[in-house]
DNA sequence: AATATATGCAACTAATTGGTTTCATATAAA
DNA sequence: TTTATATGAAACCAATTAGTTGCATATATT
């Protein structure tokens, strides 16, 4: 089964998943109650997101917390790299040419 | 049917026509023959990227040309800026530990 | 010890996905 | 004008997904 950072936000409940809990760790009760879905089916989307490592556990007693794994989302990051660099350098243009007009325009004078 | 960019990038093979495409704009010929799948599949994979808007066309003749919409992928970037922000408060922190230990080490000398 | 709470797993279901093959249409080339 | 090429759409299929309900287990609380 495919289980990477990318199928694990595809979903739009996992990634409020994520957001909240970005904020601070969080128990499956307390999260399922932000959500109209069963604890059950939360339940899963929180084994999704630990099975991509995109949430740690810490177990304490009889509760679960669950927290963000930051460095995932930093692989995220890293894919957007690429494209951030063509859009700067898109811009880069822009300021070239925005550069080279005016240079023109001041030669007309 | 949901339709956005969080769903276009969660396909492995959409990931790459989007890498592809990114560097120049490409007819969906061209591209399926950079892929074991049929034309039609790579089609398929073109059609979603389109309504997601991750991908604009150019009608030349007969042949049709995929080129990145890079405002789609800022959103991308717009939505792991909530994370990036809270990995560089991390940072934050650490030079902070950082500090305060070496000040630490300091004062016990 | 009995009961309540927190959690995960299994079995089932409807909808979606990613692929295939076949067919239709529009433009270019012979 | 006939043929070849580029593309998308339709119908179908197997696998996956996101949800449900019911059950099992472990830890607290009474």
């Amino acid at each position: 089964m495919r289980r990477d950072i990318f199928q694990a936000i595809a979903d739009p409940t996992r990634r409020a998943i994520i957001a909240l809990i970005a904020i601070q760790a969080m128990t499956p009760n307390a999260i399922a109650e932000q959500f109209d879905t069963s604890r059950q089916a939360v339940s899963k989307h929180l084994k999704v997101l630990h099975e991509c490592e995109v949430l740690k556990q810490e177990q304490k007693g009889r509760e679960i917390f669950y927290s963000l794994e930051l460095e995932k989302m930093k692989e995220l990051d890293i894919w957007l790299e690429q494209f951030r660099k063509i859009w700067e350098s898109r811009f880069d243009n822009l300021d070239a040419y925005l550069a080279k007009i005016q240079k023109e325009r001041k030669d007309d004078q």
